[in-house]
DNA sequence: CTATTACATTAGATATATTCTAACTTTTCA
DNA sequence: TGAAAAGTTAGAATATATCTAATGTAATAG
């Protein structure tokens, strides 16, 4: 996604296109590898123009809130997120605790009489294990 | 599971069936609801014996590594424990955030092509959307 | 074009969650 | 029995996230 579609996709959100939302986003589409909030703080601050902690954090949220990132569900303290480029599941090791993207296919919805009144919006899979680096060892 | 229950697949582990890490492993098996460590902290301590926090903390720790108690997979910031009784899916509400479990099923595995040298040891299914209460709003 | 308002950003303080430290207690077993 | 291993503890330290209140910036009604 260039800067332009970042841009239209941000406005057709109803979100302004700041320089530090702007960078936001970009630092996401560019390290597809789930950063953490810190990581992301850290990576857009590296570059011009300076953004502050809780712009990071307000961002990420009002992001989350467009649905143009969505935060990644790991067990462990710090909040992971993904810029909504393609689907796909996630592999996270036991050992070193990295999370990686699996490519994609359907899974079976569950039996609606086992969801009750509940509504799906998604259904993602997480599968846990040893990563090819760990495996090795 | 009873009492001795709990003592014998603790022992099994190799871990010692204390007074703390017995009542960490009878709370989660009585409270299916998917508990921070702050509420399981919180309710032992309710009853006899005082533990502190910082036993909490190991002994939740220790009962992952023994493979007793998973730690579900949530974002937002309290890690979430679960005794790892009947095998379950979750559901996560997007609006109020609650974790529900949902019915067991089967989930085809990934295809080994894009599974590389990885190995899997389970496999998790996550469903996202609206819970029964926030729905029918 | 300016004033008003809504949206955004900031530094730093605060809140929350988890882990660490170092002393102490209990259990195991040679 | 007594040394080693395992477990517990209070409180400090660290990590993560959010809040506050002042300030800045952009959209737009007048």
């Amino acid at each position: 996604m260039d800067a332009e579609a970042i841009q239209r996709s941000l406005e057709s959100s109803g979100l302004r296109c700041t320089a530090q939302r702007y960078a936001v986003m970009a630092f996401l589409m560019d390290h597809k590898g789930h950063p953490t909030a810190a990581e992301i703080f850290e990576g857009v601050n590296r570059l011009d123009p300076r953004s502050s902690r809780a712009t990071t954090y307000n961002n990420l949220r009002d992001l989350v809130k467009a649905g143009l990132v969505s935060e990644v569900a790991v067990e462990g303290r710090a909040g992971r997120f993904d810029a909504k480029g393609t689907r796909h599941h996630h592999f996270i090791c036991d050992r070193c605790g990295s999370v990686e993207d699996m490519e994609w296919y359907n899974v079976p919805k569950p039996a609606s009489r086992s969801l009750g009144k509940r509504v799906v919006r998604e259904c993602q899979l997480i599968f846990r294990g040893l990563c090819t680096k760990c495996a090795s060892r």
